[in-house]
DNA sequence: ACGTTTATTCGATATTAATCGAACAATTTG
DNA sequence: CAAATTGTTCGATTAATATCGAATAAACGT
């Protein structure tokens, strides 16, 4: 369960961001994932099943807007800011900040 | 060729929007309409076909992207510059401000 | 009315993406 | 080692999207 490929920050791509960004269930995510640092995978699993939700962190991860980590048999989600923020000024934000 | 269906300002949905500019061919399109109001729909015809064109033009239109004005037989786009900061401040300066 | 220009719509195809159950993998704990 | 926990991967299905040529439509000029 290791080997989680993370794209390095100035290898983010803006379409793949916001593409990434561009569906209900990831914005939901997201939002979620905001102010909650560490979140673990299966935050909503009342909402999805765990296989789709593993799909959309994987998404989320993989355009570069979350980073896994592993702890135990879980894995804690953070959100990209530094890197977000880096390559693309304002744009979490103003992601965030819309209701 | 009248009726052109646009979103009200207030109707905008977040994820549309990003779904919209997140396509490489788009996302060229929105940065060609930058600085260039009242592009044509045309405008880089040699790149990518009428039909195709068409189909991202009108996909911005419905998320409320562009505006399009029709103008004899063509039509002039306009980025709703206004509409989105009002409803997503600072959305699309970060998407036009990052390389 | 006719032709030209500009753009949409149709139809078909191909690609990508979303969904989710079932099986599998990795880690921790007893 | 066995069981429990947490996620991933597989496989299948369905839905959405991208692409583009050909036909169509609308507005304009002559």
């Amino acid at each position: 369960m290791r080997s989680l490929k993370h794209p390095r920050a100035e290898d983010l791509i803006l379409s793949d961001v916001l593409r990434a960004l561009g569906d209900p269930v990831r914005l939901e995510i997201v939002r979620m994932a905001e102010g909650c640092d560490g979140l673990p995978c299966n935050a909503f699993l009342e909402a999805i099943p765990k296989s789709t939700a593993s799909h959309h962190w994987r998404v989320l991860r993989e355009a570069g807007v979350i980073r896994q980590v592993p702890e135990g048999t879980s894995r804690r989600n953070f959100l990209r800011r530094e890197d977000l923020e880096a390559r693309f000024p304002g744009l979490l934000d103003a992601v965030l900040g819309s209701g």
